[in-house]
DNA sequence: TCGCCGTGTCGAACCGGTTCGGGAAGCTAG
DNA sequence: CTAGCTTCCCGAACCGGTTCGACACGGCGA
């Protein structure tokens, strides 16, 4: 059933039902009346893609994630669900588009043959072709992070560095001296991936502050990873009382590798990093951590997106959230260093 | 840049573009080779919008999963990646559309407005009026689950029924006879979720079969509410020995419990259940379970999708999993009963 | 030399909407 | 009575592709 069916069995033209329907024009009480009941009695819905042909919008947005070779972690899901249900709100819909490059098949495809109006970027690198891509047409977009030059592009994002100096001042503060970084994939880090890296530099920045002795790791995103991760840190160094990760899907296997090596949590060795809440709550003791707001963000870039669409040529708008660190239960003080015996001990 | 213009700087008129393009008539060499010359320099893509309208298809399958409401589990994000990625193989692009029901205005754009080619449905209920609407329809659609009655209609799926008693057998083979069921929440099961209420019946027919003791719970879709089910399976029944659990999200707080409860897993406490491989190697000791292959479960069902819209017609197909059990640490034999005494001990 | 056939290209119609200019009808003011 | 203004609707063009029928042209056999 096209607008055309609709216009005969109403005795009117084409344009009229247009008009009746969008309400552009103005339309007599009587003919709308009688255009709705046909409308109504057959269940017509105009085409998506005759509207789009027409007016030059596919009101869908594109959202570009990596292929999934990387395993998706929790935070990534709570994200796409956020974003597709604000996308709903504004009457858009969401297109996936698995890609890690500029140059890929389906990059290319959301652009060039203008299936979406709009893109959100996730998994931002501090050097990001797509970015650089975007920003070079003028497309709409709005990244989850920032690049290494962000200034005049729209964005939201985590303040990583302040977030894991928290995390490290926290540990500090409780009296730890020698502590160690698990930070994502090194794959991942060397690809420029913006939170390994400011997460590494905030990690860095603080613990030079506050006199640290640190460690820094890659990690792979699985349990198996996190347990060897664990494993290397106390053989590097047995001394060390606590760790500060990015790595959520690490997370169950790092707790399983103190375990095994007969540290206690948070007695002997505390853990804390940047983690979505839900997963935070996962483990036992729950980890003390700046929580990931995953579905405010997802909100807020598709809020910064609708708006760029609605008023092109508006001054860029970004967010940077700093989420505070909620105190859960696997930090603790500093103990007995066990090995060396460096430090006082400070539990009377 | 639109075809006619690639026409006028290659000297020909639009369809000859057009079936250089397509291959869909011969064109001589020459004029293909100039036609392509001005397309690269151009770097014209063809208007998905046009396209779509032109040939009625629009090269997009619909995945419809319910709200964020519900909280994600780790299976339906494995799920999400594997259907973008199977989808991307066949060209096709994915449109994301959260639905729980059939009225929800954004199921029926995806319908109504022609904005997908096929649908897939995830989280099927056994009487789902989502999947009745499609099929009264006779829209190309695939569901990720069976419903009540699944004849004649296209799905994939797991064996709930048959792993979950495979379960039970374990248990029981172990020498548990005091068993529980943690299922997915209440809301899921009375709205008629397929996994919740096959779980649950392979488990009574199972335990039935081995003469055990039996209790069943529903249980919310995190932590919290896993570690508050263990504190009431073992106020109800202290002689419980062990679980069966469909709750991936729960699974960390079904652990916390045990631990809080002085039970050790798996000496005193014997914990298995339906789960991916990811997650039941996350908990300490990690799970042993029926492996839920989600991104299996994702390719499959974009195969199936797109050989129905290959073959208009053609008979419907089915692909019903049923995964081995993974030995891993998290079930051993039961030992003596604490509290109750019945049982011999079997250990020797 | 003429008719026939195959090859390669073109023009026009079509997909299903939106939008613009204009015209008919009805009403008011001069 | 008519000029002028609203109000309401129509026809036509357009968005950017695809596809069908037709036609020009060259080579072939009769």
């Amino acid at each position: 059933m096209n607008i055309g069916e609709i216009a005969r069995r109403a005795g009117v033209s084409r344009s009229t039902v247009s008009y009746a329907l969008s309400g552009k024009r103005p339309v007599s009480d009587d003919t709308r009346r009688k255009i709705q009941q046909v409308v109504d009695e057959l269940g017509y819905q105009p085409s998506a893609s005759a509207r789009a042909l027409a007016n030059g919008r596919t009101s869908t947005l594109g959202l570009v994630f990596p292929p999934a070779g990387n395993h998706y972690t929790g935070m990534q899901l709570d994200f796409i669900g956020s974003v597709v249900e604000a996308a709903a709100v504004y009457d858009y819909d969401v297109l996936l588009s698995p890609s890690g490059v500029d140059s890929d098949r389906s990059f290319q495809r959301l652009l060039g043959e203008r299936r979406v109006d709009g893109a959100i970027l996730m998994e931002i690198r501090l050097e990001d072709d797509r970015a650089d891509h975007l920003a070079a047409l003028d497309f709409p977009s709005v990244a989850i992070g920032r690049t290494a030059r962000p200034e005049g592009s729209w964005w939201v994002g985590l303040d990583h560095i302040a977030l894991v100096e928290a995390c490290v001042h926290h540990l500090a503060d409780l009296g730890h001296r020698r502590i160690a970084f698990v930070n994502r994939p090194e794959q991942l880090l060397r690809a420029g991936y913006e939170s390994a890296h400011r997460g590494l530099d905030g990690f860095t920045k603080a613990a030079a502050e506050r006199g640290l002795t640190v460690r820094t790791y890659c990690c792979g995103d699985d349990a198996a990873s996190g347990q060897t991760c664990v494993e290397r840190i106390l053989h590097d160094d047995p001394a060390t009382t606590g760790l500060v990760t990015l790595n959520e899907a690490a997370l169950g296997g790092l707790y399983r590798g103190l375990a095994q090596a007969g540290r206690h949590v948070p007695r002997d060795f505390s853990v804390t990093g940047v983690v979505a809440a839900r997963w935070a709550e996962t483990v036992t003791p729950q980890l003390t951590a700046a929580d990931v707001p995953a579905a405010d963000l997802g909100r807020l870039a598709v809020d910064l997106l609708v708006e760029r669409l609605d008023h092109p040529g508006a001054p860029p708008r970004n967010h940077l959230l700093t989420p505070p660190i909620s105190l859960r239960a696997s930090t603790g003080p500093a103990g007995v260093t066990p090995a060396v015996g460096t430090g006082a001990d400070t539990t009377p």
